[in-house]
DNA sequence: CATCCGTGGCC
DNA sequence: TGGCCAAGGAT
């Protein structure tokens, strides 16, 4: 892609953000980074959507990282609720604690800083240090992965792994100004989440449709290698998950509980020992388990 | 690098 | 109906 097509990508998807942003919360001019942090970690895998509800309820609880530090993991855990991967719950919780004992108190505005927090891996140390900072940095998670992939290189979908001809691709898109890189980033992200979606792309209302690469191609099926979906029923984590919910609704959960959420003893009880050792439940006295106070 | 880790909605 | 997908990270 040369410079003027660049430029062209540029302008597009810029002004079509500008039009079409979604107005949410961790996007106002008053959100804090302590906000775009919380929301980065809850959206990991998590359909905006389901975040708003838990995101606006955690902020009004724990509107501090010091907030939070203060309180115990369980509380974490239970007012994670439903959004899934509860674990990121105690990385969050385990994130404000280094922040109070590291950064005074303050999220940390640099990529390495935050990239060093529990629950921070590239992709979000990219987005809070870009988002809540306004920072310069190449931010790749599936949206923008998937559109680059369409308009830049002319395929379907991504592969598996980030590959390093791919982060060329996008760190060589990134515009130059910071400001205008911070923008660029949400940008690409949001035209992925509405329109270059992953089932059915709007290709019809995509502000680069004239410049897609996958659309002249005509929109060639993908043909890399098949994608696997994870099992459900039956596994693990839907075991863990039905034990985890009784703890989160209740005080105290007792063996025979576990006995009736799950029927395979032998997993149940790998389960149980799993979520003691993930620090997700604590095991009170034998046969009784609970968050961990 | 492959696998594990929740949950729910959609076509 | 069930496979697929949703702002990944840790190991």
């Amino acid at each position: 892609m040369d410079a003027a097509q660049t430029a062209a990508l540029h302008e597009s998807v810029l002004a079509w953000y500008d039009e079409h942003a979604r107005d949410l919360p961790w996007r106002g001019l008053d959100a804090t980074p302590w906000s775009v942090m919380v929301s980065e970690l809850m959206l990991q895998q998590t359909p905006v959507v389901r975040v708003l509800p838990v995101h606006a309820a955690w902020l009004e609880r724990w509107p501090t990282p010091a907030d939070l530090a203060a309180e115990t993991t369980g509380e974490a855990v239970r007012m994670w609720g439903r959004l899934g991967y509860p674990r990121r719950a105690l990385r969050l919780h385990a994130a404000a604690t280094a922040i109070v004992e590291r950064h005074g108190g303050e999220v940390p505005s640099s990529y390495d800083d935050l990239l060093a927090l529990p629950g921070v891996g590239d992709y979000t140390a990219s987005a809070i240090a870009s988002f809540a900072f306004g920072k310069r940095h190449v931010v790749l998670d599936t949206n923008v992965r998937r559109v680059l992939a369409r308009a830049v290189t002319g395929v379907e979908f991504p592969s598996t792994a980030v590959t390093r001809a791919e982060r060329d691709v996008a760190t060589a898109l990134l515009p130059d100004d910071e400001a205008t890189a911070a923008t660029w980033a949400v940008a690409t992200m949001e035209l992925g989440a509405l329109v270059c979606t992953a089932r059915q792309p709007a290709c019809d209302a995509c502000p680069v449709a004239g410049l897609c690469a996958w659309r002249a191609a005509g929109h060639p099926a993908y043909d890399g290698p098949p994608r696997r979906g994870q099992a459900w029923a039956g596994t693990d984590r839907q075991c863990r998950g039905r034990i985890l919910a009784l703890a989160r609704d209740a005080d105290v959960v007792t063996a025979a509980q576990v006995e009736a959420a799950w029927p395979g003893a032998e997993q149940r009880e790998r389960c149980l020992a799993g979520l003691v050792a993930d620090g997700l439940l604590t095991q009170i006295t034998p046969g009784r388990w609970a968050l961990p106070g």
